[in-house]
This record gives C-alpha cells, sequence and structure tokens, in this order.
DNA sequence: ATTGAAAATGAACATTGTTCAATATATTTT
DNA sequence: AAAATATATTGAACAATGTTCATTTTCAAT
C-alpha cells in the first residue's frame, strides 16, 4: 500500500501528535504505547516510524508543542512594570496550565532523552522563548547595562518552578501546602531580595 | 533448591542493593536490567522477587540508600548560626554530591511510581529528614512562634535547589552557568529577601 | 496501459519485567 | 541415620514492549 491518500504527511503528522497527547492526558506518560497510537488513527505501527524516527522522537514533538501551548498562556498577558505583580499573574498563568495539563507537563520532564543523543536546538529555542517572558517581567529591576545578570535570576525562577511543579505533580517528595501558594511566597520573597541587592549597588 | 546458605536474606539484600547502584552509576538508571543484577551478583532472576516485591520496590530502596547517604554529608556540618554561611555550606555538600553522584541521583527524579501506588512512608520520611537541615539553617530567621513560615520556606529552598540538580543533570532544558553558582545566587538572594520580610513583621 | 516511486503494512525479532511449578537444599523429626 | 518437612532458588514460560524491513499496495507520471 502507499499514498492511501487519506492524509498527507503533515495530517498524519498532526494525527499522530493529537493521538499521543490525548493518550498521555489520559494515561499518564508510562501510558503511551506505539501499537496504541497506530491504533487510534487507523494506521499500523510501521507508519509512525515513517514519521518519527522513534518514540523518543515523537515524544519530543509532543512536549515541545505543550511548551508552545504553555507559552501562549504566558505570553498573552500584558505587563504592567511591577515585577511582583507580573511574576504573580505569570506563575498563576504557569501553575494553572501545568495543574490543568497535568500529566502532560509530567511528560514534559519524566522523558529523557538517551545520554548519548542531544537536545534538538528546537527544542532548546522553545525553553529560551520561556525564560524570555520571565525576562521581561523581573527586567525593571535591573540595570540595562547587566543583561548577565537578569539571564541568571530568570534561569534561577524557572528552575525553582520547574523543581515546584516537578515535585508537586510526582506527588513524591513533599505533600502540603499547594504549589500556588508556595510559588506567590517564592517569588516575593525573592523579588524582595533582588530589590535589596539593587539597592546595594 | 533453596537455603544456598552462601547468604542470608540480609546480607543477599546488600548484595542487590550494591550491584543496583553499580549498574546505575555506570549506565544510568535507564540501563538498570532485572537479569543484570542477578547476573551481577551470581544468583537467578527469581531471587529478587523473593527479596523484592518487584524492580519499582528495589528502585525506591536504592534511592532511598541515596538519600541517606545525602542526608549524611549534609548533617556532619555544624551550623555556625549564619543563614546565608550556612546555606551556602549546605549547598555546596549538596551539590557536590549530587554532581559526583549524578547518575545515582538522576535515578532519584526519574523513577516514578505508578499513580496507584503510594510513596511509603519510610521514603517520605528520608525526605523530611533533609527538610530538617534546611530548617536548622535559616532557623535564626524566624520567630519561635512561626513554625509555619520556617517550615514553608525551607521546602521552597529544597524544590528550587530540587529543581536545579534535575534541569542540570538532564541536560535538557538549560544550559550555561554551573548550578554552584546558580544556588549561590539563589540562597544570597532569598535570604535577602527572608530578611526583608523579617523586619516587616 | 505500463511503469516507477513511495507510502503503508505487519510479521518477526530482541528485550523487557514478572510469574510460578519444579527442584534442591537445610533443618527438624523420627 | 534416615525420613520428612519447609523453604530458598531456579529458570522456562509469558505477555508486552519498541523497532526493523522485505513485501505489498497505491498513486502519479509516462
Amino acid at each position: 500500500m502507499a499514498r492511501r491518500s487519506d492524509h498527507t504527511r503533515e495530517e498524519l503528522r498532526r494525527l499522530v501528535l493529537d493521538a499521543s497527547r490525548k493518550i498521555v492526558e489520559k494515561e499518564g506518560f508510562r501510558g503511551l504505547r506505539a501499537r496504541q497510537i497506530a491504533r487510534d488513527i487507523g494506521y499500523t505501527i510501521g507508519t509512525l516510524y515513517n514519521i518519527f524516527e522513534d518514540l523518543d522522537d515523537l515524544v519530543m514533538h509532543m512536549n515541545g508543542e505543550t511548551l508552545d501551548a504553555l507559552y501562549d498562556t504566558c505570553s498573552d498577558l500584558e505587563l504592567t512594570g511591577d515585577p511582583i505583580a507580573d511574576l504573580d499573574r505569570l506563575a498563576h498563568n504557569y501553575l494553572e496550565f501545568t495543574q490543568s495539563h497535568a500529566k502532560l507537563w509530567n511528560a514534559v520532564f519524566e522523558h529523557k532523552l538517551p545520554e548519548d543523543r542531544p537536545v534538538p536546538d528546537w527544542f532548546s529555542e522553545k525553553v529560551s522563548m520561556l525564560l524570555a517572558v520571565i525576562e521581561r517581567a523581573i527586567a525593571p529591576l535591573f540595570a540595562k547595562e547587566d543583561p548577565e545578570a537578569l539571564h541568571q535570576h530568570a534561569r534561577i525562577l524557572w528552575m525553582s518552578l520547574f523543581g515546584m511543579t516537578s515535585l508537586e505533580s510526582t506527588g513524591r517528595l513533599l505533600e502540603g501546602e499547594t504549589s500556588m501558594i508556595l510559588a506567590r511566597t517564592l517569588i516575593r520573597t525573592y523579588v524582595d531580595g533582588l530589590k535589596l541587592s539593587a539597592q546595594n549597588t
């Protein structure tokens, strides 16, 4: 068989990614099976491997689209210029997304490429986009001459929030407060600290 | 066969965990195979299942011992009473451990129990021990009447550091500064923020 | 109609974790 | 000492996994 022409290569790609997303949303990342994806889209297993290199590749693209979706919910809010307020709203959007798409978000940090396989540039690029959102929010706290510090602190905030959702959604290692409250406290305290060190310089 | 009496049940348990650790240290968590463990200790696969419920159970115990080891390197340094200095040294020990045992530490957050399987209490207990270390370090910043805040901020610091090592060791999502530097900046900034809010109360 | 190219197939393979009836050994009882 | 009992150990067998690729089918061009 070939060129069933039911779908173009691009449509097929969409079908696969949509099906994968639905499976993960329902069963979790661990429940994702090549045969299940194929069954769901009405093709056979071999077809998956015409479109994606392997499951790792497929998951990277699925996770890439998750990052895209997260970016969309974060980028459409306009900044007020008050870092704490803006970060709060940002964190609010971020956590609302990671919680309402908990299993999908889980896949982002549950999946890991084999060590010998580098993260694709297009994926790192998506992460940079999210970092840039944070940078814009805390930019008012930094002098224009110090883009390095801006960069560094944005990373720290990103990593901290990441650790928060990672630990929360896996359910392991921590219980108690919601990450929403913890994130607010983190932001408030950290930005306070930033203001202080800004005074000292 | 039975009771080869080469090893007691307890010795066997040690053999298995040691072998597992060595495999993970060399091949990474993904490289851990039941058959390999059995081969390495000179027993067959079935024996593993006499000692541990399944691989999940085995890994939980291996990770538990990793937390123990981390606790040991963190708990033996005596506090000066200066939160920033103490946290710095704590983070130093923490990161030195997670970096020199990168693959072992990776296993701690790469492994995830199935959703329907609760984290054992003895494991959560080990995490609490580590949290308590952080709490002791920042305790001077809090009034005795507010153990709640102490608890919360310790958690936030823990989660932030966790996110840092998680992102660093997986190699994904971030590149650039070493986590050692980032951790120092995080601690300095965060504790500055804590001092500020302490003044306000 | 015929041909050529490419998409789709699915049987086959190597590995995986896990089970459990069979077996071998140590201990207890006779 | 021998027989009986209990149990530790075994490893073949199973179901499920991701992946490959020769084969087959279809479409588009000739």
